[in-house]
DNA sequence: TGCAATTGAATTGCATGCAATCTAACATGC
DNA sequence: GCATGTTAGATTGCATGCAATTCAATTGCA
């Protein structure tokens, strides 16, 4: 029975960058985004714009505040974002009636319409990447249980 | 023996943000960061300049070429970060003798000497996390097979 | 040797992320 | 009704990432 798990760990291995998963994490995701963007070039899109249509296609409305829960991005990432995505013609801000200190943001026609050319590019990667459904699935949960307890950590959030 | 493997997608489906393997990259990766930065700021570093740090006390005197390459990054990110690690007197930077293009970095005392207080930065993220540490490994070596597909992408490299 | 092509950093421009701050609008208590 | 407090977005400032360009040094080759 080894005792690797109970060993000490030694500062140069604790410290290594190849055994850091906020490495591992860091670099896949920027590669991720790299993968993507002559795909989204396409549709004139950058990545973390897209991620805002992909929440939009699955039903628009939301306001800014919803749209950043959902995203975990903040009025200061999405107030820009969205104000490029509604030069484009892709979204529509609106203030809101009721209470007039929200925005909702709301698909074009425009907007509507580029989802039917958007299927391609989860389509392009996922072929590319040849990747078993089912091992994709587990890690997108694998992280997204990650992403829930990283969430937690007492210094996320003081009082 | 269920046939969802070869079912055909509905765009509803493959387009849903909580499908998106990217969703799920991005954001534990954001949120990773985000629970690292209160410990950074104990070290006055942010999180990219905690990963040149890595690099670095895992041995000095890389070129900004090799550092790039070592972290995915290049000079167009690492030249500011590096001469921002420069002014707080973590590490010098040295044009090459021979190769007069190069520039090498180097850890001064005080760069050598914080990597004693880094080790507590895994360290409580790791207790914070409560992973298994084997769990951790695979999640890791996982993230850096699908880093490496990625990088291959066609449209990564374009000539 | 002389000079074009290549290479390593640096620079520029743009789009994030996010902390901190600001503003306007809503809610609350008195 | 009014002052206070809270809330939703917007703004500001700073540090990335990265494409595109520039600049200087080196290399290759006729």
């Amino acid at each position: 029975m080894p005792s690797r798990q109970l060993a000490v760990v030694r500062p140069e291995a604790l410290l290594a960058l190849d055994h850091q998963l906020c490495f591992a994490l860091y670099s896949s995701s920027l590669a991720m985004t790299k993968a993507y963007r002559p795909l989204l070039a396409e549709l004139g899109l950058t990545y973390p714009q897209y991620l805002v249509m992909l929440v939009l296609w699955e039903g628009d409305g939301l306001t800014v505040g919803a749209l950043g829960e959902r995203l975990h991005l903040d009025s200061g990432t999405l107030t820009p974002l969205l104000k490029r995505l509604e030069a484009q013609g892709l979204v529509e801000r609106r203030r809101g009636r009721e209470d007039e200190r929200t925005v909702s943001v709301h698909l074009s026609r425009e907007g509507r319409a580029l989802k039917r050319r958007a299927v391609a590019v989860p389509e392009t990667l996922l072929c590319t990447l040849g990747c078993d459904r089912r091992d994709l699935h587990d890690l997108v949960a694998r992280l997204a249980a990650l992403r829930a307890r990283l969430a937690n950590t007492p210094t996320e959030t003081p009082p």
